[in-house]
This record gives structure tokens, C-alpha cells and sequence, in this order.
DNA sequence: GCGATCAGAT
DNA sequence: CACATCTGATCGC
């Protein structure tokens, strides 16, 4: 869940994500995406009546993102107040104070994130400098680099700060397997299950509200048929996806769903209620698309397969494109900076010290060596910052979710401070704290770096067929 | 009767 | 315990 608090410290009179509490007296709203959990207190009473009373408060996000919430009838009352911006395409806002006339401009540029429909970052470029703020996201390695508006010319853009979605911060999440991975495995299974009878189906356990989509489609078009789903309100005006789902059930593919459907399915039942009209049992295989591989312990999902997020090696090589090419090209091209990058280029993430003044953004000079371990760790009574500064020079990279992971880079020999295990990707291993250190260096000098297996195709790699199934 | 918060669940 | 929710109990207005 996200734990960010909805505020910037750049741009401090944004609110984004959070609706809730002082986010209420923002000037401006960002949403990024049309998950709950980024969602928080944006149906309250509160904000209705704020709307009501402010002649400038909008709430900005993507076109997708707001059919997917004016689908909703509990937030029709934004209708008037949401202004839909295109993606890749500047725009100035004004952020006025309405009890003073003080106003302020910035101009924000939306990026696709990858996460679900919809998603999307927020470039934030004004006098406080540029801001990233990713939401949750989803790109592959090369993705960043091939966004015009990170860059300036041929070089990428100096972000002042980068607020990053942190779920899968941990060793533990060095790989997950790709979307193509993913939807391979998936298309080869549900082929192999559904080509038996037609009382054989396929029952996809989706829990968020969106994410699917690209499931959806591919399944339909590869099995021509449709999928069935509750209702299709929400993608009326989506007719590349609502071509591929149906609320009719003849269908072997279903993603229906039911607050019982565990029950349901203990009766060879769908959610939806249907079975086989001449009473033949149905064969009901269930799928959980989750990033969340080996949270279901309970007999029920035969397969789990991943979506959704970014992992540790990709988030370490988004990162790494932010912030150090920005910092090479700021030095290679002479601008004024008290920046110096160490003789190696390689940033100092994994250092021993114990400084514990570098964790937290203050003003001015920072260390080139700000250890990241330190930040992991609860000494002194206080609280995790959220804060970590692992760059030269100004960047800041702060975390968006619940917690930073304790034992970060403490794996596996000292294993110390864990309270449970994780397990690790299927058929993937963690990486100990020297794997990472290397890791990084290559980042730092630049390789490329590719983490396809050859001849990967194997379904294994991404399934946990749970052995009661 | 609604919202906020929390425990518990998948 | 994590995902992204959803449901139900309890408390306060």
C-alpha cells in the first residue's frame, strides 16, 4: 500500500495520490492511477465541499484515468472538476493561493507508466526544479530511454528528486519474469487446459480493479473469443478492450468475480454462477495474476503469475539512468555545480559508514557517500526516513510505499533482522550484497545490461503450481 | 445512516 | 508479512 503522504517537498502545494487529511488545501491534485490505495479520501465529503467552494482546485490525470473514475457513480461529482491532460505533452498550471492571489506555474508532463490504464508519472519542471514522481510503474530496461520529455536535448534531464514506487526494494525481488514471460506462460496454459472439452475453463482471479487489460486482449485474440467480466461500464469508451470482454458466460475464459467465490469454485462453480447446462462438472482451472507469486497458501489457485510492478534490477537501472546521467552530462556540459563525481563514476550505494546526517535531504552540501544500509535500519529510536539520498550531487530518491525493507542489503550471510521469509522467485536466487555491489558498478559504467535467459520460454520459471491443485 | 479505522480475509 | 483490494465490526457524529 502507498504510504506517501501526498506532498512534495519541491512543490509543496500539489498534492498527489492522497486526497486526504492537508491534502484537502492543496492547490492542485495529481492522480496517477485509478487504484484504491492511491485513491485515499477522494470520494470524502471533505473534498466535495472543498470543490464546491474553490474557483481553481482541479483534480489532473490522464484521459483513461478519469473514464475509469467517472465510471464510478460514487466520484461522478468530479465530472466538472478534473482536467485530462494528454501524455508526453507540457502543460503550465497555475497554482494559485486563493486567499492571497500568490500564484506559482509549473508545467507538468505525463508518462505512461506501464502499471494499468491509464497510469501514468509526473514531470514536474518549475523554479523548485524537476521532479519525477512515478507512481507505480512498469517499464522494461531501455523504457526510460526512450522518453522524450527525460531528456533535453541529447542528454537526460537533472531531476532534483525522484519519488519512486519502492514495493519490490528488496533483494528478495531481483527478478520477477516480463510481461511477455508472463503472457507466453499464460497462453500455453490456458491452450493446453481448454483444448481438452468444453467443460474445461479458465477462471482468472483478478483482485485489483485494473491491470488486466492487456491479459484480456491477448487471451481474446488468441482464443477468439471474449472473456467475461461483471460489468464493462468502465471500458465503454475503450472499444480495443471492450471488443475482447463480455458479461455473457458461454464462454470458456472468465474473470468474473464474487465477494464468495472461493465457495463458488469449491462447487465446480464460477463466480458467475454458471455451470455446464447439462450438469457435467465443469473443470475449472484458476488463475492469480499478482506480482504476489507465493502469497496463496490456500488450495484454491492452481497457478499464479506476475503483473504490475517494476523489479529491484530494473528499479536500480531506472534509477541509474536518472540520476547519474543527469549528473555526467551536468558536469560534461559545464554547468555551474558543486557536483564532482568520484574518479570511478560509481556511487558509493553500499558503503559502511555510519553518517547518520546524510539520510535526510538537508540543505546544501551532501556527502558523495551517503550509505543507503543506513537508512534501512531503526537506530535511534526514529522512524524509517523515507529519504535516501544515493547520488553526488542533489538528487534525492524518495520512497512512495509502506516501508523500506530492512534487511535490504544485508543478505544472505548475515541474515539477522528478517522476521519471515520471502520466497524467492521461482528458479531465480537472491543476489548477496557483493552480486548487488557488482551490480551497481556495471550500472555505474554504463553496461548494458540484459537479464533474458537464453531459450527462457520454459512456463516453469513463472508458475508455482501449488501441489494440491 | 454515514464515515473513519481496524481486523481479517482472499 | 508483502499485492490490491473487500467485508465486517466498532466507534463517533
Amino acid at each position: 500500500m502507498s504510504s506517501f503522504a501526498g506532498r512534495m517537498k519541491e512543490y509543496s502545494n500539489i498534492s498527489l495520490d492522497r486526497f486526504d487529511r492537508e491534502n484537502i488545501h492543496a492547490r492542485a491534485y495529481f492522480l496517477s492511477h485509478c487504484h484504491k490505495d492511491h485513491m485515499k479520501g477522494l470520494k470524502g465529503p471533505l473534498l466535495k465541499r472543498k470543490l464546491q467552494s474553490s474557483r481553481t482546485v482541479r483534480l489532473y490525470c490522464s484521459f483513461v484515468t478519469k473514464e475509469l473514475l467517472l465510471s464510478n457513480p460514487k466520484y461522478s461529482f468530479w465530472e466538472d472538476y478534473i482536467v485530462p491532460l494528454e501524455l508526453e505533452s507540457p502543460t503550465q498550471i497555475s497554482l494559485v493561493d486563493e486567499a492571497s492571489g500568490e500564484k506559482e506555474d509549473i508545467v507538468v508532463t505525463l508518462l505512461p507508466a506501464g502499471h494499468c490504464p491509464g497510469s501514468v508519472m509526473f514531470l514536474f519542471e518549475g523554479g523548485q526544479g524537476n521532479v519525477l514522481y512515478t507512481g507505480d510503474f512498469r517499464l522494461a530496461i531501455g523504457d526510460a530511454s526512450r522518453i522524450e520529455y527525460l531528456h533535453s536535448g541529447s542528454r537526460v534531464k537533472e531531476i532534483q528528486s525522484v519519488y519512486v514506487d519502492s514495493t519490490f526494494y528488496d533483494p528478495r525481488f531481483y527478478q520477477i519474469p516480463s510481461r511477455d514471460v508472463c503472457l507466453n506462460g499464460i497462453l500455453e496454459l490456458v491452450r493446453n487446459w481448454i483444448c481438452q472439452s468444453p467443460y474445461h475453463v479458465v477462471w482468472l482471479n483478478c483482485k485489483a480493479a485494473y491491470g488486466y487489460e492487456y491479459l484480456f486482449t491477448n487471451l481474446g485474440e488468441e482464443f477468439k473469443t471474449q472473456i467475461h467480466i461483471n460489468n464493462l461500464a468502465m471500458f465503454k469508451k475503450m472499444p480495443e478492450i471492450l471488443n475482447y470482454v463480455t458479461t455473457e458466460n458461454k464462454t470458456q475464459i472468465h474473470a468474473c468475480r464474487h465477494p464468495k467465490d472461493e465457495e463458488f469454485l469449491q462447487g465446480n462453480r464460477l463466480p458467475c454462477g454458471s455451470t455446464a447446462s447439462d450438469g457435467t462438472p465443469l473443470q475449472i482451472i484458476s488463475i492469480k495474476p499478482s506480482t504476489m507469486w507465493f502469497g496463496e497458501r490456500s488450495k484454491k489457485t492452481n497457478v499464479i503469475i506476475n503483473v504490475f510492478h517494476v523489479y529491484l534490477s530494473l528499479l536500480f537501472n531506472f534509477i541509474y539512468f536518472l540520476l547519474t546521467d543527469s549528473q555526467l552530462s551536468q558536469s560534461q556540459s559545464g554547468c555551474s555545480s558543486s557536483t564532482r563525481l568520484s574518479g570511478s563514476q560509481t556511487p558509493e550505494l553500499f558503503s559502511e559508514e555510519t553518517d547518520e546526517e546524510t539520510s535526510v535531504s538537508s540543505e546544501g552540501q551532501q556527502s558523495l557517500s551517503s550509505s543507503l544500509s543506513n537508512h534501512m535500519s531503526q537506530n535511534q529510536n526514529s522512524p524509517v526516513s523515507d529519504t535516501v539520498i544515493l547520488q553526488p550531487g542533489q538528487s534525492n530518491l524518495i520512497f512512495t510505499e509502506t516501508e523500506v525493507h530492512q534487511d535490504m542489503m544485508d543478505l544472505p550471510d548475515s541474515q539477522t533482522s528478517s522476521d519471515f521469509d520471502i520466497p524467492c522467485t521461482p528458479e531465480s536466487k537472491i543476489p548477496g550484497s557483493q552480486e548487488l555491489r557488482e551490480l551497481y558498478k556495471k550500472l555505474a559504467s554504463g553496461e548494458d545490461l540484459c537479464h533474458c535467459k537464453t531459450g527462457c520460454s520454459s512456463t516453469s520459471q513463472m508458475m508455482n503450481h501449488n501441489e494440491n491443485a
